[in-house]
DNA sequence: CCCAAATTGTGACATTCATCACACACTTCA
DNA sequence: TGAAGTGTGTGATGAATGTCACAATTTGGG
């Protein structure tokens, strides 16, 4: 399956072998079951994640033990608590496994050795970030704009499949209602 | 003044004289009035802004008529319609002065022609970009954990010179509460 | 210096949404 | 297969916030 990670950056920049091999190396493999923490908040954070199969939620406990989900990782997504693992703070979020999960890791060494090895793979890595910071800016364009019941449209448009893989309390939760007005929104 | 933008590349990456040379070559500079606008939604997106001096509102006008601010932009900020720049589509959002300001300027294919020129200017820019993220991504947090007065409480922490420069009316705005709401919390 | 525009505060009322409580179905796994 | 956990719907109620209206004050430009 290194096949999906090689496939994923050469929509971006285009990899010899030799080059993919280079770039494989910085990497480890791991399977999660569902409910494992790959992130844990208060901990340190060792790797960003590419995830190969199945589904994590990024989630921040808020002080009365409120669990509210900053981001879904579907299958081909980057994600980590990326505020702590580049200033090697303690993380403030955790990554969850919703499904079975398998991902492909990479510590800030690595990340920092192979950005500097192959250029190509810094410019990959800056247009990730640059799509990423694109990503949330229209998630808090939603939360300026549009109301609980528009945001779920919004949700159900981009992400259909979603909807159908998760349950509706963390849906609730990723669009900032409680779960009780996310029911009688779609009932 | 071509040194203020020099000494912000430099807390990221060091350059020699030669090199800023050739950076510095990539932007043109720009003086803007107040209430002039620099991207204006539903026409193309020329450029990436980087702020010398001055305020800017990067905002989001809704389907009634309303505004929103998605962001300010102050003193070494980098600022743009992102996604309109990069995919080269009208843009959706605006870039309006709040007060006069002074900007470096840098188009599209210039933006591309120092990163592959200057290895250290894509890992700026990809520094920049991730910076970028993780800001957008705490105020996602902000949105999902505070309540209106924790936000403003929030802000008031983190910029508290922001609030003595612009209207209430903007900062309402970009909380996402109306500025009735935000008047009253205040008080 | 003066007028128009911008900014701010505040009352009355409507709306949205959270919270608490409970019921019920469905899964999971020992 | 039975018990515990998980997911979902819904009623009653109150708190938070938006909307509309109006007045007072401040600011900016000619």
């Amino acid at each position: 399956m290194q096949s999906k990670l090689r496939q994923h950056i050469e929509e971006i920049v285009s990899l010899t072998d030799e080059e993919f091999e280079f770039v494989h190396s910085h990497f480890t493999h791991r399977k999660a079951k569902k409910r494992d923490l790959l992130i844990q908040e208060g901990k340190s954070v060792k790797h960003v994640y590419f995830v190969v199969s199945g589904l994590l939620k990024l989630l921040y406990n808020d002080s009365s033990g409120k669990e509210h989900i900053v981001s879904f990782a579907m299958e081909d997504w980057w994600e980590s608590d990326f505020l702590a693992f580049y200033s090697k703070n303690n993380a403030t979020l955790s990554l969850q496994c919703v499904e079975d999960t398998e991902v492909y890791c990479i510590t800030l060494e690595d990340y920092q050795n192979l950005c500097a090895g192959l250029q190509k793979m810094e410019h990959f890595f800056l247009e990730k970030a640059n799509r990423g910071h694109i990503g949330s800016q229209q998630r808090i364009i939603s939360f300026l704009t549009l109301n609980a019941s528009e945001r779920y449209e919004h949700l159900l448009h981009r992400h259909p499949a979603l909807l159908q893989r998760v349950p509706k309390t963390l849906i609730a939760s990723y669009l900032g209602v409680s779960r009780e007005t996310l029911s009688r929104l779609i009932s």
